[in-house]
DNA sequence: CGCTGCCTTGACCATGATCAACGCACGTGG
DNA sequence: CCACGTGCGTTGATCATGGTCAAGGCAGCG
């Protein structure tokens, strides 16, 4: 029931048989409130068990000496952020929630013995984390080698898509982060993104409904952002 | 034999038993050189086979639509570069040689059939490509939120330890990038990385040979890089 | 009613990009 | 053996993208 979630995740990226959807529905699974601002998981914490994001909005980030922020990903309904504590035993960076929601622990334990059991599960899994690591590159390209305006509507575009690939909202961000956590994504200032949010409004690409992003010109917003989908890996393209 | 450099690479992530080690050694494996500048892999090619660097300096690379590059990594003796298109069957990056060396292919085939066996081998092979995915983020916390000083004795630390722990040299990078390609990996212009390796220089941190790097002042170097090895996520620190 | 969190805007500034040359080592062909 | 070309490092001058600082507005909530 909980697993819900992360069963319609992993079939947004890969096929599974009735039973392989039953076998992850039956995990044993801890749900609980999360609130916002609250960290879930700590840069230097061995975890034995994952983190499953019900609902809400969460985010892996790491802090830099000056006190910046960078968040590296996004996560809404099905996505499990920790993943990778799987074979990585010291977390090298936090994680956190950024609108408060559910979220569900898994023991490592139940997630090892059943990738033993059902190599096609454990290869979903692996191809999760694979998925991970293409939007790291593809956001890396953007920090390197993007201008501000294409970096935040590619940024719209992804979160746009995603939302859509678990069914949770057409042509809008389901959960649309603040500016200053665009800002921190991009690693740009928030008034350099509440900049470039007024120029891609103007340029009729997006419109704002109080803090939710909205898209008004779909094929404006890709092109602006060079947004090709094909790093999501999703079965289906947008 | 030629498959000595990736079980010493996985040999630093990962501990390996002799039986192991001898079936990773058994894999079929066809030897080729690669000359500088090669593309081995393109974005959206459907590999069939992974490719392991024996010798000499790879990277995989997006090429945007004003014509510049984003190195998203760079590998040496033991990386397998494209060990995601075990289960991410389309390319969404190139894969080039920037310094020419011997390259060998493995059939997918092999190595699933090996990770079904051998499923301490898989989690191996998984964890690298998760230890991949932290050094990507990693890169995104210097480009979006630290200075090119910084951001240079970064990539610097990061490639001696990288040599290092594979043991190729002691306090200088292997294969040293030129300085074009560490602005494309940075998202630098080549005139400011010249001028922060040159600051780098005057500041006694690191000294120059031709192109090879040194590190002059090891601590010090970490320090102005805020370097913490704990996201390389090796068996031993530095 | 008055915080608090977030969006918005203006003025000024700095980091790093761009443009343009030059030097230098190495390799190659006459 | 030397002339030339090529790839890479180096440097100066100027420019622009995006940062910083400062302030105000507005909606929601206790």
């Amino acid at each position: 029931m909980s697993a819900h979630a992360i069963i319609q995740k992993l079939q947004s990226i890969y096929d599974l048989t009735t039973q392989e959807r039953q076998t992850i529905g039956s995990l044993p699974v801890h749900v609980r409130d999360a609130k916002a601002g609250e960290t879930l998981v700590r840069e230097g914490d061995r975890p034995t068990q994952c983190c499953l994001v019900i609902s809400g909005l969460a985010c892996r980030f790491k802090v830099v000496a000056d006190g910046s922020r960078q968040i590296m990903s996004f996560h809404i309904s099905g996505d499990v952020p920790d993943l990778q504590s799987l074979h990585i035993d010291v977390m090298d960076h936090d994680l956190g929630m950024l609108q408060a929601g559910k979220v569900a622990f898994i023991p490592h334990a139940a997630i090892l013995a059943m990738n033993e059991r059902h190599p096609r599960i454990a290869a979903a899994l692996w191809r999760n984390t694979l998925v991970d690591a293409a939007i790291f590159r593809q956001w890396m390209v953007g920090m390197g080698r993007k201008s501000a305006y294409s970096r935040v509507a590619h940024l719209i575009c992804e979160l746009v898509v995603l939302s859509q690939s678990v069914g949770l909202s057409d042509y809008a961000i389901e959960r649309t982060p603040t500016q200053e956590e665009f800002g921190d994504a991009l690693g740009l200032s928030v008034v350099h993104v509440n900049r470039t949010i007024r120029a891609l409004r103007e340029n009729g690409l997006v419109s704002t409904n109080g803090r939710q992003l909205l898209v008004a010109d779909w094929e404006g917003l890709k092109s602006a952002a060079e947004f090709d989908p094909t790093y999501l890996h999703l079965k289906k393209a947008a």
